[in-house]
RNA sequence: GCCCCCAUCGUCUAGAGGCCUAGGACAUCAGCCUUUCAAGCUGAAGACCAGGGGUUCGAAUCCCCUUGGGGGCACCA
């Protein structure tokens, strides 16, 4: 790390690979990178893997991953904390030294009945400080039994610390309501507090942008630094992103992480634009921003206070301003995985390129997700259709005029030669009047004949990028359903 | 129980004392366009700015209290 890490702007992204990244962690991720690359700084990743109990196999990966795909790229790490632990342990040593932390020996159990006794007494919990003050020769007659000591913050007894976040302004905490934290586990692994404290030091974090969670916690980091005689970074606390239910996001609340949104076919851009503006505005109307722009004019200043219950149907309205801002080449690139993923196994693959191209060029407009598309676009691709034949007639009586006009229609098309849209469109319109029919009324009972479904793209588009063979095809099975449902 | 934070339409938000009879977006409803759907366009409805006190000529904006919501108080992060 160069001299210059000293003075210049250093954020960090810290989760832990306790769970995978939902939208609260990644829409910490993402400030941080903003924030980053606004002042031109750097973005840089670490990995807080200090719980060995907790520890969820494969969730770094996930992260790395949710990460990549937004496009937050990183400048450094990632960095794990579990391959520092000297560096924990060092300083945690100095601070008992410097007789900032002390050895405690107190057992789980005890730890627990205390808590209990004080939750009867409705006293907060609190660590009582039993170890903070053993004489030389307690301290060796528990060194002797062998228990595995945990190494606790000397947290001063009286006085207030104060600091100032960036979007809360001034916050003071009295020092009696904090206990003497634990700073090094018996397993010889940092907390977090020590552990994110030293990095953020040996790492020149200038800005710590956290969720709100944090903010309690603030006033521990902030006496550590003093007591290390290290200069704080400054910090900005998020405002939460909260659950339907308005409580902070949680496995509970469906799990959505960030990897799902992906598979449930969201653009990153979209993600990207819809989870800065919960809890940043640029103004009072603008609601689409490039990447480019959001890195341009985000500031700290315009971060809100209040937490955030995200709103999924403006996710799913953004994310299709987004998929129809998109090439049609981009699209088909964007849905081609999906349409593999998704269209049902007796479609044959690989699918047909160019037949592609033409069917998404319908569905395009039409789609919120990518997910979506393979839904909307499935009549394209399978060889038989299974709907309702009450899509057809609405009762027995409408049957019998419904074939024929199928019939007719099908006749006249047969004729055809050149299958495209505008011509399909000059036959059939004028046999709408030639059978006294409501425009609306046979191509809506053609569409259905076609599509198997009510509401699809356009007809004549529709039928042009089928094929005059599937076409008839689907209007002699119509003509089918119909004449058993007669019978 | 204690501490901290927060408080504008259902939701995301604009608003940093007079521009506010509170603006925009999503969702909702209606109309237009139209072969259905989608998109688009137009319009409607939707917030006595949580409540109550102050300060001020004047408050959504400043202060206090109350209420409500959230978060924290682990050998979790």
């Amino acid at each position: 790390m160069q001299s210059e890490s000293e003075t210049s702007v250093r954020l960090r992204f810290a989760p832990s690979p306790t769970g995978y990244p939902h939208l609260g962690n990644i829409r910490t991720a993402l400030f941080n990178w903003l924030f980053a690359r606004h002042h031109g700084g750097k973005f840089i990743l670490r990995i807080e893997d200090t719980d060995v109990a907790r520890k969820v196999e494969g969730a770094v990966e996930v992260i790395l991953d949710s990460l990549r795909w937004l496009g937050l790229k990183w400048d450094e790490g990632p960095y794990f904390q579990s391959q520092r632990l000297p560096i924990y342990r060092e300083i945690a040593q100095r601070l008992i030294e410097e007789d900032h932390a002390y050895l405690c020996y107190c057992s789980p159990e005890r730890l627990e009945t205390m808590r209990r006794e004080q939750a009867k007494r409705k006293q907060p919990p609190k660590y009582d400080r039993h170890c903070r003050d053993l004489t030389q020769h307690e301290k060796t007659q528990l060194e002797a039994t062998g228990i595995a000591p945990v190494i606790r913050f000397k947290t001063p007894l009286e006085g207030k610390t104060t600091f100032y976040d960036l979007i809360h302004g001034p916050v003071t905490f009295k020092h009696d309501v904090l206990d003497d934290f634990i700073l090094l586990k018996s397993d010889g692994y940092p907390t977090y507090h020590l552990a994110n404290i030293v990095d953020d030091h040996l790492m020149f974090i200038s800005h710590v942008l956290r969720g709100d969670e944090w903010l309690s916690s603030t006033p521990r980091h902030v006496l550590l630094y003093q007591a290390l005689n290290w200069q704080a970074p400054q910090f900005a606390h998020l405002p939460m992103i909260l659950g339907p239910d308005r409580a902070k996001l949680s496995k509970r609340h469906g799990a959505i992480t960030i990897t799902e949104y992906q598979r449930q076919g969201y653009l990153p851009d979209a993600m990207i634009n819809f989870l800065t503006l919960l809890g940043w505005s640029l103004d009072d109307r603008t609601e689409l921003l490039s990447q480019e722009e959001l890195i341009k004019h985000f500031s700290l200043e315009r971060v809100g206070k209040t937490a955030a219950i995200f709103n999924r149907d403006k996710l799913e309205w953004m994310n299709g301003v987004y998929l129809r801002k998109l090439s049609p080449g981009e699209f088909v690139r964007q849905a081609m995985p999906f349409l593999d993923r998704d269209l049902p196994e007796s479609v044959e693959r690989p699918l047909n390129s160019t037949y592609v191209n033409q069917v998404l060029s319908l569905i395009q407009e039409r789609a919120k997700t990518l997910a979506e598309v393979s839904q909307l676009a499935s009549f394209f691709f399978l060889e038989e259709l299974k709907y309702d034949t009450g899509l057809l007639s609405s009762g027995k009586l409408a049957a019998e005029p419904a074939a024929r006009t199928i019939t007719i229609a099908s006749q006249k098309l047969e004729e055809v030669t050149t299958w495209d849209a505008t011509t399909l469109e000059d036959i059939l319109r004028p046999l709408a009047t030639e059978l006294n029919l409501s425009a609306g009324a046979l191509f809506g009972l053609l569409r259905v004949a076609v599509t198997g479904r009510t509401a699809a793209p356009p007809l004549f588009q529709t039928m042009a990028v089928l094929g005059k063979k599937k076409c008839l095809k689907r209007f002699d099975a119509a003509l089918q359903l119909l004449s058993t449902y007669l019978s």
